[in-house]
DNA sequence: CGTGGAAACGGACTTTACCCCGTTTATCTG
DNA sequence: CAGATAAACGGGGTAAAGTCCGTTTCCACG
């Protein structure tokens, strides 16, 4: 837990974010939260937020690189929590629970995060670029991926099954489930997709 | 086969697309092809387009909506072919085999249309939208839960699971291999998602 | 401290997606 | 064939994304 943050001697490569930098990125994010909580997605421009920030708009196009930047980065800073959870919270989503049943939490956790974040999840997706390096869904995978390992599978390409299975847990939500019949019934939605989730990986993990 | 298309007396509800109008969709879908031939993607411009077809850029945005709309017009127009196949062609795909084997085949089938047009693909996903209705995926969508139907599983939520094996199938190739080793090693990656796939259906299918 | 060089900043500039609405054209009806 | 009507067209206009490069700020090191 306490062991390594951004601002440690932990350069092992790169050298630590400049000080400017990080308070930037922080008052930018916060920021574009505001914005986000008064006026909805489609109003957070690039243009806006720069000068709500009283910064440059240079300065956000480095900062996040592109528009979909942005909801990656708030996302990847909701997702903290929910990561710490993960890797070190009580069973049956963090460690001392077995495998099988660690990867159905996840699901379940990673469903009700996805569909309190849907439109910023939503938005963070870039047809230009593959899914982020780094964030989100990577952690996911290799979530998956250590939980596979540990499961009893005859052989199998893990790392591809990870990834089919982060699929077919991300994908409804980011893609394919229209957003406006999440809004409307959030609810229902979360509990057929979570016993899906649980049906899919018994299916998955046996004989 | 030669049931129903666009031009016969099929007006149930709306009303035939205009002569004129079908003729620009033409000219515009083959002048995109073309532009994508000689200078990839990037530059496919809305504005260039018009511009080399003759037309004006208000006809493309009303015809495709949106940039993204281009390239699932290109999707679908290639995917055309690809359907026959799957819908009346001979089997493993086409019907006359155990649903099983059938689905083995259309995700391998799948993955390889998706892999021959995936800058096309890549470029038809929209971050506002969920993933097109009425075209690709839906179609994907509506097969697989349609031979999930025909094989025995026990009870299960069959639109979830057909939900969940699409993105299994399409998610890697749409959001998380990168193009870029994807064009190093699209055989490979074939070889590698033809057999996962096949791995993940066997799986899915046994009580 | 002072300083050199790397990193961050700013905001004008360019490009591009997307909107709007007056005008033209296809098709249907009598 | 003429007139009506709805659809399609055109292309200028707007706003937002993304780029560039001269200027400023940090900070490691002396």
């Amino acid at each position: 837990m306490g062991c390594v943050n951004a601002s440690d001697v932990s350069w092992g490569a790169p050298r630590a974010e400049r000080a400017d930098a990080a308070r930037n990125r922080r008052l930018l994010l916060a920021t574009a939260r505001e914005m986000l909580a008064e006026s909805g997605p489609d109003r957070l421009t690039m243009d806006a937020l720069a000068e709500r920030s009283g910064l440059g708009k240079g300065t956000v196009f480095r900062r996040f690189g592109t528009r979909a930047g942005i909801f990656q980065a708030l996302l990847d800073d909701s997702e903290r929590g929910f990561q710490e959870q993960v890797l070190s919270g009580p069973p049956p989503l963090g460690p001392d629970a077995p495998p099988r049943e660690r990867l159905i939490a996840y699901g379940q956790a990673r469903i009700r995060f996805l569909l309190e974040h849907r439109e910023i999840a939503r938005h963070s997706i870039d047809g230009r670029q593959n899914v982020p390096t780094g964030t989100q869904t990577p952690l996911s995978r290799a979530h998956i991926r250590m939980l596979l390992g540990r499961i009893p599978l005859g052989a199998a390409d893990l790392d591809l099954l990870a990834m089919q299975l982060t699929a077919a847990l991300d994908a409804p939500l980011l893609l394919y489930v229209s957003a406006s019949a999440l809004d409307a019934a959030a609810d229902r939605a979360e509990r057929r997709l979570t016993s899906g989730w649980r049906d899919l990986v018994d299916r998955v993990c046996r004989p």
